[in-house]
DNA sequence: TCGATCATGTAACAGGTTACATGATTTT
DNA sequence: AAAATCATGTAACCTGTTACATGATCGA
């Protein structure tokens, strides 16, 4: 989990700008989980921290990977991830075709199109960002690419879908029968 | 959440079979956190419920929607969807890349290939088995198919996303550096 | 008779979110 | 003078998972 983020060290505050950054689509965090997090990690001897103080300011506290850190990560990489649980909260609504109100069902519908398109964007930020010259890149920077790609290819594949279903929804006239 | 399936009655057990059968791209559940919240909701006063006995065996307890119930339903479905946040541990370790060993790397990526092939069996089963007619659907029986048709689409994009991943990944020798 | 299915729960814990709280520095 | 950024945390709460626990019925 943040044990990635240790291979640079740095302060709580440095990681979440790291999520923030470039990481969009790979993690999200909160501060206080950050902190929380590296605190417990430092407790089970996975991470050292070194306190800076910077006069008045609060002190920067930078953290490193130790070695049962650097053993923690090789055995996370080592082992393969359990399948996360699939949960679509939108498909639900689907479900519920009938009782979706026409209006909310289109403004919701369009909403999410325009979401998808700004994260097209950031994606192509970040692309030219970090991988502004593909030539030149060796497997390792290879690899974050691939992750980037990806998340273009499914937003891509949801917009598809989501034009088809906003078609396919003003093309019949169900919603005379709207059951409430 | 649980309340769109209050639209027909039913048991904890009947909602756990429900979720397993055709709602597994949708929403997945234990038993023990159906229970619970299927508790909470009655309290709520969102469900009542009617219990059963029958014979020598445990109560059946059916639950159904009630008025207030329906005014929660309906709210639900006309306020638009937070955007969930993005998590996905797998592209951490593409960021870790040169210190993933090959052979579990390549193993790890082929058994999710394998995953993702019984997901599309899966998915064509429930096809089959619920929209076998495509001509003679509804719009809301139309519904529940397209969600249906992206988690396809989906599983069909990273396929062909970790067949590019195989390939670029084999088609390279960067393995020489393993820098742990 | 053994395992699957029907049917229900409790308790502890792990992970994540929201709200609350502080205070200096730098930029507009 | 105000707002954004740097920098850290606590506490309460909600959601979800895992483990533990029970017991009847039905088909192979």
């Amino acid at each position: 989990m943040l044990i990635t983020l240790q291979q640079e060290p740095g302060t709580g505050y440095d990681i979440l700008q790291r999520f923030q950054s470039g990481l969009v689509h790979v993690w999200q965090a909160s501060h206080q989980q950050i902190y929380r997090e590296l605190d417990r990690l430092r407790i089970e001897g996975l991470l050292r921290c070194e306190t800076l103080p910077q006069g008045e300011r609060p002190a920067r506290k930078v953290y490193y990977l130790t070695e049962a850190g650097l053993e923690a990560l090789k055995d996370w990489l080592a082992a393969p991830l359990a399948a996360g649980s699939v949960r679509e909260p939108l498909f639900a609504k689907f479900f519920a075709w009938e009782s979706w109100p026409v209006e909310a069902r289109r403004q919701e519908l369009t909403e999410l199109q325009e979401q998808l398109r700004d994260r097209l964007a950031t994606y192509a930020d970040i692309e030219q960002q970090w991988f502004s010259h593909p030539e030149s890149l060796t497997p390792a920077q290879r690899a974050p690419r691939h992750t980037l790609r990806l998340g273009q290819r499914l937003t891509t594949t949801w917009l598809a879908w989501l034009e088809e279903v906003l078609q396919d929804a003003s093309s019949t006239q169900d919603d005379s029968t709207q059951n409430f």
